[in-house]
DNA sequence: GCTGATCGAGACCTTTTGGGTCTGAACTAT
DNA sequence: ATAGTTCAGACCCAAAAGGTCTCGATCAGC
């Protein structure tokens, strides 16, 4: 079985053609490295150098593992240098899944260029998808970090809520809701746009009104915040949207907060229970930094 | 300084996630592996295993490496081979020049031959050259074998002559001279059509004609043995051509031998002095075998 | 052609280290 | 509880790496 040293041994040797100054560039002695090169030559049954008068030359054989050897010990090398860069979490790769609103919350943004002015050696593989979908890809193993909404039930995953926002009410800057503060009532039979993403949202809806004594009455239903938002710039209804979406609203949009309504947007943040890399588990916790930061603007 | 070994070991204990059943697998007992384990995590100064309980699980940076080591090991085994194979000639790499006639003659295409059959594992690298040209290139290492005209003097070269054939002459089919035996006087003042391939043979012509005692009148002067008898062909006038050329002569063209015509066409072998590969040594000897066969069909 | 210097390799010894055996601690399953 | 696993430590031996000394063969310089 070949070996690393018989093979930095022979790269020696062989770039000097020398066996005295390589053993002095080896920190041995000339002797043993003599050995060495005569043991590596009957192990793999090639005589690698010409022994003629006082003097060792390469062969035709020995030069053409000269250039295989350097790049076999130098890859050794690096799967050193590599693995222990992957262990401290300054290399490697890590895959993300998050929903939309983990990147208009700006939680995800914020990490990200955390991790790339801190981690500038790590790849990042970022995938939007539904948090149902995000889930199944964690459990096989395509992401290490998923970014859902709301609180699921998983018992093979460690799901921590990370952030939660209210839901306020957007309404035409010109009509009368955008004045005073509003009350559930005021809401019954409104011209409603609702915001159905896909997942986890649907049912928590109606629970809300209901609790909140209101029914409105539904007439477009859209799958993003921002087509919702559009449209009450329209003027078309009034819309539910979590309060980071309501940041910078269209110019014929007025943001109403609701405290009344207790319906909130949740973030939870899902990993696997096994044992994660550092990078998962720092970038984990940069999540929930983050988060809280964001969650408690003083 | 990392070795194959400790990889070796790495791999069977990471894909048994056993300490026991790895050194079964590798004939060893299993407490000296569970040193080299250990060993192998202090050399790199990472946990690759997480020791819970009895079991040991292997932590995304030993996840990482696993598959890293089995390429660097797998990649040790195969130099081994591969250093074999070349040693014994079944593998490598050949760069071979040429002059035209080394292919027209036939005797490169036998070698390429047998190389195909009896060496499929080698690579060739053929390349048509002037003679000159093709020394230079094998003194800078570009070539290990060249065929080239003449006999050249280049001490620093081992030039062997392995195939000399006469010129003929090419006459228009039609002509006087296409019927009986052409003594010297009847080619004086003939219109001529030289070749001058480039190198070497050219003032050779010259002193022939002399010895001969006839001067031809030089009409035409190509570059190529083809081009010639084209011209002959066309009725342009008389052209020498080495033998080889001549096998299939087109068809206003006759061929005439002219035995008083001192005059040859050579080929030589030249390698570096310099210890060759075993695969070069091969190649040149089949050149000088199937030279010989094709110099002396019996 | 002699002499000293140089180089590779063999003989012989020391040190290091890989590997074996036995055992113990921690844990699982019955 | 109890027996059986499993990993790792303690201790020992054998193998192998490395050191020193030496010799034979050149080769440069006189």
């Amino acid at each position: 079985m070949i070996e690393l040293r018989l093979l930095r041994y022979f790269i020696a040797v062989a770039e000097t053609e020398h066996v005295g100054k390589a053993a002095t560039r080896l920190h041995i002695s000339q002797s043993p490295l003599s050995r060495q090169i005569r043991q590596l030559e009957d192990l793999i049954g090639v005589p690698l150098f010409d022994r003629e008068r006082r003097r060792i030359r390469i062969t035709p054989a020995g030069r053409w593992l000269l250039g295989h050897a350097r790049e076999l010990v130098a890859r050794g090398d690096a799967l050193v240098r590599d693995v222990r860069a992957i262990s401290g979490g300054d290399a490697g790769q890590i895959a993300v899944g998050c929903v939309g609103t983990a990147l208009a919350s700006g939680i995800l943004p914020r990490v990200l260029r955390r991790l790339r002015s801190e981690r500038p050696g790590v790849r990042l593989v970022l995938r939007q998808a539904a948090s149902s979908a995000q889930l199944a890809q964690l459990r096989a193993g395509e992401l290490d970090l998923a970014l859902i909404h709301g609180d699921p039930r998983a018992p093979d995953l460690a799901v921590r809520r990370v952030f939660e926002q209210p839901y306020v009410l957007a309404v035409p800057r010109s009509g009368p809701l955008a004045r005073r503060a509003i009350r559930p009532a005021q809401l019954e039979g409104q011209p409603w746009i609702l915001v159905a993403p896909g997942d986890d949202e649907r049912d928590r809806w109606a629970t809300a009104w209901g609790a909140a004594g209101f029914t409105p009455e539904v007439t477009v239903r859209v799958v993003e915040w921002t087509s919702a938002l559009a449209l009450v710039d329209a003027g078309i209804g009034l819309a539910l949207v979590p309060r980071s979406y309501a940041a910078m609203p269209p110019r014929h949009v007025a943001i109403r907060e609701l405290p009344w309504l207790k319906l909130t947007s949740r973030l939870s943040l899902a990993v696997r229970r096994s044992a994660g890399s550092k990078l998962t588990g720092d970038v984990a916790h940069w999540i929930e930094e983050a988060a809280a930061q964001i969650g408690s603007p003083r």
